[in-house]
Order: structure tokens, then sequence, then C-alpha cells
DNA sequence: TCGATTAAGTGATTAGATCACTTGATATGT
DNA sequence: ACATATCAAGTGATCTAATCACTTAATCGA
């Protein structure tokens, strides 16, 4: 979903089928309106209609089966709903992402540090570098430089499949996060503690290097238990 | 993709498309043929063909840039390639998809034995009962059913987003894996082993279960490394 | 009571035309 | 010569309205 060109139709009826699927409080294998006569209710035709239910299709969040309906899909429930009101839900969700995150990162930390490569470990140092010149800034490059680094260090393990397994996390719920994580006193704790797994990476200490990235995310869940409790 | 329906004409297409990405030996930002080429030449109309790139646009194997054309999307690389010849490398892919599993499973194993529920153990059970009933005969019905097992347990975690992880990753290897793993010596054995941990998470005791878990897709790992040495 | 038939509703596909956007070439002005 | 503006060709986006293919549940018949 990279905004390179300006939102087309099909994109904006994405969005609006989504919302009619949520606001509706429609369940996984609920049946949804049929195609003629969401064509009518959005005022568009078949086609451009049929195009973004494709697109849901393609993602899991709704099934069409021939002759018999529009359904709403398994996949509903995980995906990244757009809905402003709903902190408390979100950020739920945001914590079971980190749990998910806390099972799966240490030890791409540990298999990092036993196979780190001189070339790899330029692309972790990078990101730190770039998350250090954004410090005191732009919530947003500061957030992005923080990602790279931790996607960095699931390339660096060596299995694509967890790679891309932690590359999808993080993309998907990455917006979110960055809303809730903005407080200024996590910065500079956040950047030493990458830094810290940087250092027994490049030391090859893999014991270390998946100690200290475990608690590193706890260390960020703990954050936002806090600030879903506490909003500020 | 769930086969439930009779495989449309735009399902056919959209691997007809995967294909020709893959046989003309393009990179990701290459350039496709346009949308009029691509419809004479797959004799589908436009708005047939679209659909399908709405699908592989949602996946991210191509992306749609208006008025300029369509270009091959960086997911390309990591979509599931149907080649029917490559044993090798699928077989690379099923050791690094169980190395995935080693790291993720084994925790949501200890996570069901601390919160597990009598309704969610029955799943449990009912799969483990229709593997046994499978032992001796049918291969397909035998690994759905024990794949079954594995689902239940990370849906039993508690954690959605590591219980779609493994769902995605059972579902994407599943018939991949299900042919490497045809040896009849291996069945009882494997059923044992996931006997013994229903009984763990039943017991529960989080840390045998954890480590029965570990310790039961190491050996399926192992079979799998040995069939790839010396195919039968 | 159970099976086959059927009709209504639904998704799938067709056809060709038109609109909107991008891009590189051309022309223009300095 | 260089930079800017204009333009035309190529491309994706959308429209239109009709027909085909499939599912489902009610109906009918044995």
């Amino acid at each position: 979903m990279s905004e390179v060109t300006r939102p087309t139709l099909s994109d904006a009826l994405t969005e609006r089928m989504l919302e009619l699927i949520r606001s509706g409080g429609h369940r996984p294998g609920d049946r949804l309106p049929s195609t003629r006569e969401l064509s009518q209710r959005f005022a568009v035709t078949t086609p451009t209609l049929r195009e973004a239910l494709r697109r849901l299709e393609a993602t899991g969040a709704i099934e069409m089966r021939h002759g018999s309906g529009i359904y709403v899909g398994a996949a509903i429930e995980r995906l990244v709903l757009p809905n402003p009101n709903m902190r408390e839900i979100r950020a739920a969700q945001l914590l079971e992402l980190l749990d998910a995150r806390i099972v799966i990162e240490p030890p791409l930390a540990a298999m990092a540090a036993g196979r780190a490569a001189e070339e790899e470990l330029t692309a972790l140092k990078q990101a730190l570098a770039t998350a250090g010149r954004h410090l005191g800034g732009d919530d947003a490059e500061l957030h992005d430089a923080n990602m790279s680094f931790h996607r960095a260090t699931a390339r660096m393990a060596g299995n694509v499949v967890l790679h891309e397994v932690i590359d999808a996390l993080l993309t998907v719920h990455g917006p979110e996060q960055r809303e809730i994580l903005q407080l200024f006193d996590d910065r500079r704790r956040d950047h030493e503690e990458h830094l810290a797994i940087l250092a027994a990476i490049e030391a090859r200490d893999a014991a270390q290097a998946e100690e200290l990235m475990r608690a590193h995310l706890v260390d960020v869940k703990t954050v936002i238990e806090h600030r879903v409790q506490s909003p500020r």
C-alpha cells in the first residue's frame, strides 16, 4: 500500500467496505450485501466494486462464493482497523503484538549473533545512526529508524520465514505503535538498549543478545501498559 | 485461498500472472506489459484481468501506477512459487519453516498449558482422535489432522497474532511438507509425541509442554533432513 | 418421507468506449 | 546552450449494461 500515487476510487472503496463491515458489527462468517446492492450503495459500477472486493479477498477480509454471496472472512479481526475511537482495543492488539515479538525476536537476536557478518552489521549500525540523529526531532523518522533496526536484526538471523514474519508484524502495526509510543523520556533509553543489543551481536554473544532483546521488548511493553492505564 | 468453490477464471489468471513474472525472470521494479496487452494475451477482458491484478497488488506481488504501468513488487520474492521441479529448494524452505516453528510453537505450548480451558482441550483431543483413526490409512487426512492439532495448540495460547502466524505458516507450507513427510514409521511416533504434549498441557505443566513441543519439532526436522539427503 | 426439479438470487465475465494520469519528446523562451 | 513550458502517446481507471454460471432453498412428485 505505498502511497506514491494519488488514492484511486478503488482505494477509497476498499476502506469504505472495511468500514461497512466494522460499523455493521459483522462477525466472521456473516453475509454481506450482494454486489449489485453494494455497487448501488457506493455509486460505482460492478467492475470497480469487484476490484475492491478482490483486494479484500486477497487479504482474507472477505470471502466471495459464486452463486452464494460475500462473507466476512476470518482475517477481518487481525486487520488494521483505522478506527480512531477505539484506543483501548488497538492498545490490546498492540500488547498481543509485543508478546508475539517477545517470543520471536530474542531467539532471532541470538541467531544473528551466531552468524554476524560485517556487511550485515553495517545495516544495523546505519539504522542506529539514523535513529540517533532524530533523537530530539521528528517522531515518525525516529520510529522508522528504530523499526529498521529490528528488521535488520531479523534479517541477520538468516531465516527468511521468521524475517518475513517480523517484517509483516512491524509493518502492520507500525503506525499504531508509533502513535502510542510518543514519549520523550523513552527515546534515549530505547536507543541505548538498541546499542547494547548491537554490541552483544557484534561480540557474537548469543545468550546476551537474546536476553537484552527480551528485556528491551518487555520494557516497551511496560511503557505501553502504563500508557493505556493513564493516557497523557 | 480456501478451495470450497471451484477455481474461477480470475483464480487461474492470478496464477498465470505469477508464472509470467517468474518465468520471465522479472525482478522487483521491472515493468510488466500493459493491461491491454495482458488482457489480449490471456484472452480475457479488462475487468477480469484487473481483478487478478488487484489481488496480486494486495499481496504486494505487483504495483499498479496510474498512467505509468504495472511493476513487479518487492514481495514477489517471498511468495510461494508453485514450481514442481525444485525439490531441494522446497526442502530448504521447509527446514527454515521448521526452524521458525521451533522458535514459536514451544512458547505457545507453554502459554497454552498456562490457560488451558476445558472446551479448548476438546479441540485438541478431537484432532488427535481423528489423526488416530487415519494412522494406517489416508496420507492427506492424517496430515490435515496433525496440522489441526498444531493449530489448536496455537489457538489455545490466547495470542491472536501468534496464532495467525502459525496458521499462515502451516497453510502455506502444508502441501509441500505433506509430500516430503510420507513415511510410515514416523506416523506412530508423531502421534505419540502429540499425545504427550496434550497430556502436559492438560496437566498445566508449562515447562514440560514447551520442551515436548520443541523435541517433537526437532524430531520432524531431523526426519526431513535425512529424507533430503537420501530420498527414498 | 425422501429425492429430484426448479426458480430466484448471487457472483463471474463480457464488450468496447471514455476519462485521468504519467512520461518523454518537442518546442519555446531566455 | 540551457531551462521551462507544452504536448502527444501510452497507460491505468472507470463506466455501461447485458449475459452466463453457480448456489440455495422451496416446491413437487414418487
